[in-house]
DNA sequence: CATTTATTCAAACGACTGTTTGAAACAGCC
DNA sequence: GGCTGTTTCAAACAGTCGTTTGAATAAATG
């Protein structure tokens, strides 16, 4: 494993450069030429710049989806027949990702580039996202109906949806928040930022509901 | 006013194509084409592509940035000698840019415009928006401050930095919404929205803090 | 009116894009 | 050795990109 083997190489240079500019904003040559190999080796790989950016995705994305499903599992087993408690299900959700930044030596790169992925808006990304994430979301959005039961449907969706927005914005911008605040966001462990995350989370999802329902059938 | 000007022109088709495809994926030959102006009218009257997106995002977000002040002006007044009222603060935020989307004729484009900015990793672009948004950013922190006392500043920061993601990811992808969970983000009008993202987030804010502050000098 | 100013237009600029090609270098195996 | 399949490489492909140019047109001013 003296020479690292060229797929790697492409996929690291890509996380890395896509991590920081974004997919558009990043050409090939500009990875082939950090990752120190030939331009056509890109499309001998991977067949086009589309599939490479699925690869580095999924490169990362699939372990943490993985992590994140035994975790709920965990969580579901330890809570045996009482209630699923909301904050175990927002760490199986928040942990694997943001403990991916930290372990691997990415250099945090990950993690923004996932942040980044949910934001963009390229339509044959999206369906990929998608279909990567399908089981996640199938499996979480049951754990959070029974971690809060009595909450109507659509006041779930939308608040998963904020909280979507809080993670992903987190993973992607935490820079911004030293820039804008002085706060600087890699002191502490990701562990700690989860909890911060976890807590404002959770109290969103059990604010009172003030809205009425003007037409609802579900509880 | 029977033909429109050609800046608005350019203006109009510019932010309608960026909030839909972002700013690297949309061409000055894009624009121009639904525009139906020349191509050299765009450097004309704004001088470079990144120029027209500074213009596109000012046009709108100024006279929201504004009226949010004007709102928060009015809550502190209406406060008196009380504490500020979080709930209003939010309000106060909130209530402007979504209100900008429903009210102005484009057509919801720009709401997803100035989410997309908020995410986007162009070093100009942000320069620019912290200039615009500087203002903004000054006065409400100073607001949160007022509405939450005790809540020590790094907490602080970090739910403010939650706060702001969700409210991005809202703005920027209410259709992601719909297409993952069937439920219709435009079904019931802005300010039922606003009301769930109030909820939520001062829900978020009012968290208890369990993170035990390690080295903390501030109450 | 003429003359200046502001605006529009078609055409081209050089640079960069993702992708393809076909030959060279390499590996492993008989 | 020769032969097979895999991997690398330099070069070129056909486009698109943002930007510039200089002449043609419209509007405004004297």
């Amino acid at each position: 494993m003296a020479k690292t083997d060229t797929k790697t190489k492409i996929l690291d240079a890509a996380e890395r450069l896509f991590a920081q500019k974004g997919f558009d904003a990043v050409s090939l040559r500009n990875i082939i030429e950090a990752a120190k190999v030939n331009l056509a080796a890109v499309h001998y790989h991977f067949g086009s710049k589309q599939t490479l950016l699925h690869a580095v995705v999924s490169r990362r994305l699939r372990p943490v989806n993985e992590e994140r499903l035994a975790m709920l599992a965990e969580a579901r087993a330890k809570a045996g027949k009482r209630k699923l408690k909301l904050e175990m299900v927002l760490e199986s959700l928040f942990v694997p990702v943001f403990r991916a930044q930290a372990s691997h030596k990415s250099g945090g790169s990950f993690t923004r580039l996932i942040g980044r992925v949910v934001f963009d808006r390229n339509t044959e990304l999206q369906k990929f996202m998608v279909s990567e994430l399908a089981q996640v979301i199938i499996q979480f959005s049951r754990a959070f109906d029974e971690a809060l039961p009595g909450l109507n449907k659509t006041e779930m969706d939308w608040r998963s949806h904020f909280m979507a927005g809080a993670m992903a914005h987190t993973l992607c911008n935490a820079d911004l928040l030293a820039s804008f605040t002085g706060t600087d966001a890699g002191a502490e462990g990701c562990e700690a930022t989860v909890q911060r995350l976890v807590e404002f989370t959770a109290a969103g999802f059990r604010a009172k509901v003030s809205t009425p329902p003007r037409k609802q059938k579900s509880s």
